[in-house]
DNA sequence: ACCTTTTGCTTGAGGTTTGAAGTAACAGGT
DNA sequence: ACCTGTTACTTCAAACCTCAAGCAAAAGGT
């Protein structure tokens, strides 16, 4: 047995659902809306991640980047692949270096910009990983299945919503104060 | 200037809102849905860790960390912080020893099992996250305001749903499977 | 008492991620 | 051409986190 308590990541015990994992009652609602989002974002994440690794023995952030260079044939910059990730570009460097030894992707100069390189799939790793998404889009639908679709609807909405609203509010960043002086 | 382009992490661009960043429209709902989870899930985790390092200079998961202890004036195992964190427990003893280190928290013996430590904030440790706490909560509060009520309420809802659901629907673990032979 | 299994925790290797500092190329303006 | 500022990327230290392997205490069964 492999796998055993301690060592294994736990989600939310059978005993615990119905009562919320990180917030208690007397929270207020921000802050319970913030926990509720990241508690479902870790839990979907980690269901993945273990999948992943059972399946394919590969991590989240390499099919994350994978599944960016996959929507963009013609190859992506790196600062490209940093904003859509989410992630810093020392992150990006790492990650297209390992991606690479794995011979998943290859990288190219960029005939625009010198200080630019263009990443994108070898055949081995574009047919790789158009295996892997097909089992991955599976995953989701099983995990959200149940979850009906009504509801799932306005979950997307608000979500969408939200994410605009957040990224507008963006915190005053060093940068960012100067630039208003 | 401490940080520029390429160092900070690009969230959202000012151009970009409106759309899906990392998503496109050949992707089937659970997947879009999966990833819009993320995106928010991620972008209000930056705006907190920013804050977070900026104003005290610590890091979120610290935060997390001490905000469990503070929900349990009685000390926690860290079995249970492993469980209200989402994190393993070789991870709750590293966060431990590191802020045993920086003098907020305490280790004790369990009395009733010989295995266990309980964790506990020192007065110290009290006192600082508590200043904390209240900016935290405030950041949040700014974060969303905004983002109408009646949404946030539904909103609120629904993850409470998702969250059930998902956890429900688990990986079969190989402990699991074992077990049900 | 003995054995087996489970539980709580630690350790260590390896992957991920950030933030800060640095280099080189581009893009103005003068 | 020069200067200034910005952008694209790399590097590195430090933090985070997982997974697997271990150890010791507890819990149950016989």
């Amino acid at each position: 047995m492999t796998v055993r308590g301690f060592a294994r990541v736990h989600v939310v015990g059978d005993d615990e659902i119905g009562q919320e994992a990180r917030a208690s009652a007397d929270d207020h609602s921000a802050v319970r809306l913030w926990l509720r989002l990241l508690s479902c974002s870790v839990q979907v994440e980690q269901h993945i991640r273990v999948k992943l690794r059972e399946r394919f023995g590969t991590t989240l952030p390499r099919f994350d980047y994978l599944a960016q260079l996959d929507r963009h044939p013609d190859g992506l910059r790196l600062n490209a692949l940093s904003r859509y990730l989410m992630v810093t570009g020392g992150n990006v460097t790492a990650l297209t270096n390992q991606l690479i030894v794995d011979g998943l992707i290859e990288r190219l100069a960029d005939p625009t910009d010198g200080r630019s390189s263009i990443v994108r799939f070898t055949k081995i790793g574009r047919r790789r990983f158009q295996r892997m998404a097909v089992e991955h889009e599976q995953w989701l639908v099983d995990l959200f299945d149940g979850f009906d679709a009504p509801h799932r609807d306005t979950l997307y909405a608000l979500l969408g919503r939200l994410r605009v609203h957040v990224a507008e509010q963006r915190p005053v960043s060093p940068s960012r104060k100067e630039r208003q002086t």
